[in-house]
DNA sequence: AGAAAAATGTACATCTGTGTCTAAAGTAAC
DNA sequence: GTTACTTTAGACACAGATGTACATTTTTCT
């Protein structure tokens, strides 16, 4: 039979099976996530995944490391880039909402569901979500906010968008994009500026209409 | 070894088995409602299981039937609770996130991780969904508001607090309740009343102080 | 071409889980 | 107390997963 190769001249490699579990864990879950089902997908061996893994354990990890560079930091990023209004800011935040380069939101709910049965991931997610929290509040504050509302608005930035991830909903991006300035209300307390809404729509390729 | 007994004279039981599978659905997900390691829990033979259920989808079947029984409903039913104003409307809402004979947060997350999984919880999940959204829509346009707006406000009050279950947080009640008057200020664009407030925390056990 | 390294595959031992069949024990009713 | 019914548990067959040992193939280097 023939098989595809990679780059090394080898079929297998530590990237392929991180791929296929990276894939499996987002269709189904942690415990999905086993070496001989893997195996069959990639039309490998099983035993062979022990030349690059030393365990399953071992596979796991890597998949927290990879959610681990890719979600958290780019929130932050978002938060902290320039903008001349408040409304503006926001804006920038909710670029990781629509972009899955920015924000993987599926690997984001499959790690937090794995969370249910491991302490450990758990403690990742916690200290993830408290990074994000704190970078949301710092820019209401710095756009003037008091404290405790910069707080409570972080929570409700951050929060809404854990739960549509939690929801799971499959939207057409123009239903999404027709409620951007009212979430942008509500969030900000200010109405977003038909320019910034227009640099946010033609960012993310919708033309409203 | 002695054992509990139930009412019926048996040591085990449909509810006792269900009961154990509830618990440790919400400790660590539906792949660990497993009968052997159940019936460990149960002090029991993994076989006398099957004296009470066809087999382990049945079992399943009866958590979902439990989780659709508890969750989905109250929130509704509260949704639509009397009240002289839009914040106290909102606050009536709220007792759901506070109390959890209306709304058990842990099982709504352990059911939805679930859902992850498997197309047929998936689908329960997003029926729920919607009902409760509807249901909170409908209460901002009770009190006036444009369609589009109680949309999203609906969306907002239930999206947040999907993501603060899917955050596993465990808070202090006061501090919790510190953040409600800036919630529903945020939710509903209307400050709270004191005697509201007052009344919201009496029926919480909660003293502000 | 031959040697070394990298990767794969077969066979084996083990563990955990499911579900059925059957014998035994416990409970209630007469 | 005997009988009937309910519940429990042991034995068996089977499926899927893990990990190790070892032989084999494939690629790379010299």
């Amino acid at each position: 039979m023939d098989q595809a190769l990679n780059d090394t001249g080898w079929r297998g490699s530590q990237e392929g099976w991180l791929e296929a579990a990276y894939h499996s864990l987002l269709d189904s879950g942690v415990d999905s996530v086993k070496i001989l089902p893997l195996a069959k997908k990639l039309n490998l061996s099983r035993t062979s995944f022990y030349w690059f893994f030393k365990d399953r354990e071992e596979l796991l990890a890597g998949l927290v490391a990879r959610w681990r560079d890719k979600n958290t930091g780019n929130i932050i990023k978002q938060s902290e880039a320039y903008a001349e209004s408040l409304a503006e800011a926001m804006l920038n935040v909710f670029d990781c909402w629509l972009n899955n380069d920015l924000f993987d939101a599926r690997f984001e709910f499959a790690v937090r569901s794995w969370a249910l049965q491991s302490d450990e991931i758990l403690a990742e997610v916690r200290q993830a979500d408290q990074l994000r929290l704190e970078a949301l509040k710092l820019m209401f504050i710095r756009f003037g906010l008091p404290e405790a509302t910069s707080d409570v608005r972080a929570r409700t930035t951050y929060l809404v968008q854990i739960g549509y991830i939690s929801m799971q909903a499959r939207e057409e991006l123009a239903v999404r994009m027709k409620r951007i300035p009212e979430y942008i209300a509500i969030y900000t307390g200010e109405v977003p500026q038909q320019r910034e809404l227009d640099r946010f729509f033609s960012r993310h390729g919708y033309r409203p209409g």
